[in-house]
RNA sequence: GUGACUGUAGCUCAAUCGGUUAGAGCACCGGACUGUGGCUCCGGGGGUUGCGGGUUCAAUUCCCGUCAGUCACCCCA
């Protein structure tokens, strides 16, 4: 048994890598819609740059060492203390607001299992410099433009929208100290992991009333709406402000033609992490798997990381849970298809394979995928092997070709009208098939 | 890090109660079909049954360990 990848870490093969290379497409290419520009940084990073944000106990969670000039290092786990660290090395240089997606490969020492490998690629997406609700909208559609592209619908993902302040304001207004508000916000986020009646018990625990206990699961277990807390809630100063930002937020989200697929749901809180206003996840709707894309508003991280003090907000993706939910749907066996050549060139003879390697090269200049037998094979042997690598052309040199240049144009699984056939005519000659690529160039499925 | 389940060819699976040289389909390679063939026919390579140990006359089969995978915790990107 030949030795595999290292636990938690992939191999791509050409079809895993197509499917790869199909997600980043399209992260790549909404983000340039919405113009967003591409940057990156170095895999490996201090370790002290993660140790400064999480604590120490996120070691326990790093592929770390000590590199041969003693400095302790680690591969880098999430992007955004990198994104930090740069935004603020050049923090006054930048026009604002920062508008930069990357692509990073992550990495995180733990035990694998369904939608969690110890490395995997995310796409962030981040906007710095903006306080305004208008970017929140703006970043948050990105995330959702991109479930659109890969085909997507408001029935297969929902966008869960929670705010940190609203959350805040709502136990404030409830009653719930802000002593006991940290306790509160790691309930509601294991709220769904486990059964109600822990929950209600957890919160009883903390000195709650039965009235504000009750208060509280009514607003993050029920369906809140902005109207219903405005008038069970909106007379608390703390909450009307928030409120009043919600509301324009979801202005912005209609607006830019993605409002049906979010729902407000406080039971989004994001962990315990840096968060400050708006949070988001994109689960899909069946609830099966874990959360394809998470984020929010972080205005006091980068300043605390020692940067510019920066209003900031973004988001994170994973390529696992995206390519499982686009796998489950059929989407990605539709669109991550291997390259085929657009022509395989045949010869029937050892002196023909010059003028097959020479007919390849025009076709290779004229922009098409070409292909021939590296070794002498017959002519039935070749067009099997065609037919295997998936050409869309079999070109078979005439017997007279040197002489003439004379060639025939088998189509296996063309799709094209006209055909390309019928645009050369009647008499085809390489001279000719070269002229029709050049013009045609839609013709070569190795273009699209 | 904790627990449960599962490991036979590249893939999907066989192999009677523990019993002869571990088989088949698909895939791959070669040959035939001297030309519409994504066909058909013939042949071939490929396994230390994840690995190590134990019980037994005999282990793919039973036991222990280990590694790996899956799932649930923990935690989160």
């Amino acid at each position: 048994m030949a030795q595999g990848a290292l636990p938690g870490f992939r191999d791509f093969y050409p079809e895993q890598f197509a499917e790869r290379a199909y997600i980043m497409g399209v992260w790549r290419d909404v983000a340039r819609r919405f113009a967003f520009v591409e940057y990156d940084g170095p895999p490996l990073e201090s370790l002290e740059l993660y140790t400064k944000k999480s604590g120490d106990e996120i070691v326990g969670q790093l592929y770390n060492f000590t590199d041969k000039g003693g400095r302790e290092i680690s591969l880098r786990p999430e992007m955004t203390p990198t994104l930090a660290r740069m935004a603020a090395a050049k923090a006054n240089a930048l026009r604002k607001p920062v508008r930069w997606f990357s692509m990073p490969q992550l990495f995180r020492y733990e035990r694998q299992q369904r939608g969690r490998l110890r490395e995997h690629f995310q796409l962030n997406v981040d906007i710095i410099g903006e306080p305004d609700v208008t970017a929140d909208a703006e970043l948050l559609a990105v995330a959702i433009e991109i479930m659109r592209e890969c085909g997507l619908t408001p029935e297969d993902v929902r966008a869960r929208v929670s705010d940190r302040r609203l959350l805040t304001g709502l136990l404030r207004a409830i009653g719930v100290s802000d002593a006991q508000t940290p306790a509160v916000f790691g309930i509601i986020d294991k709220w769904e992991r486990r059964p109600l009646e822990i929950s209600r018990e957890a919160l009883a625990t903390l000195g709650l009333n039965d009235d504000a206990v009750a208060k509280i699961i009514n607003v993050v277990g029920g369906q809140p709406t902005l109207d219903g807390l405005e008038s069970a809630y909106g007379e608390h100063p703390d909450v009307r402000a928030v409120l009043g930002d919600l509301r324009r937020y979801h202005e912005y989200l209609e607006a830019l033609g993605v409002g049906d697929w979010v729902t407000l749901d406080l039971k989004i809180v994001r962990g315990l992490a840096y968060y400050t206003g708006i949070v988001f996840e994109l689960f899909d709707a069946k609830g099966e798997l874990r959360a394809i894309c998470g984020g929010g508003r972080y205005d006091t991280l980068l300043g605390a990381l020692g940067g510019a003090d920066l209003p900031a907000l973004g988001f994170g993706m994973g390529d696992v849970v995206l390519a499982e939910l686009l796998r489950e749907r059929g989407y990605l066996q539709e669109h991550a298809t291997l390259a085929q050549p657009d022509f395989w060139v045949a010869s029937e003879s050892e002196a023909d394979r010059r003028l097959v390697a020479g007919v390849a090269t025009a076709l290779r200049r004229a922009g098409a995928a070409v292909e021939y037998a590296l070794r002498e094979q017959s002519v039935s042997k070749q067009r099997k092997a065609s037919h295997s690598a998936g050409a869309t052309y079999f070109v078979t040199l005439a017997p007279d070709f040197a002489t003439n240049h004379r060639l025939t144009i088998d189509a296996f699984a063309e799709t094209a009208s006209p055909t390309l056939a019928e645009l050369v005519g009647g008499q085809p000659t390489i001279e000719r098939l070269v002229e029709v690529i050049r013009e045609h160039p839609q013709l070569l499925s190795s273009t699209l």
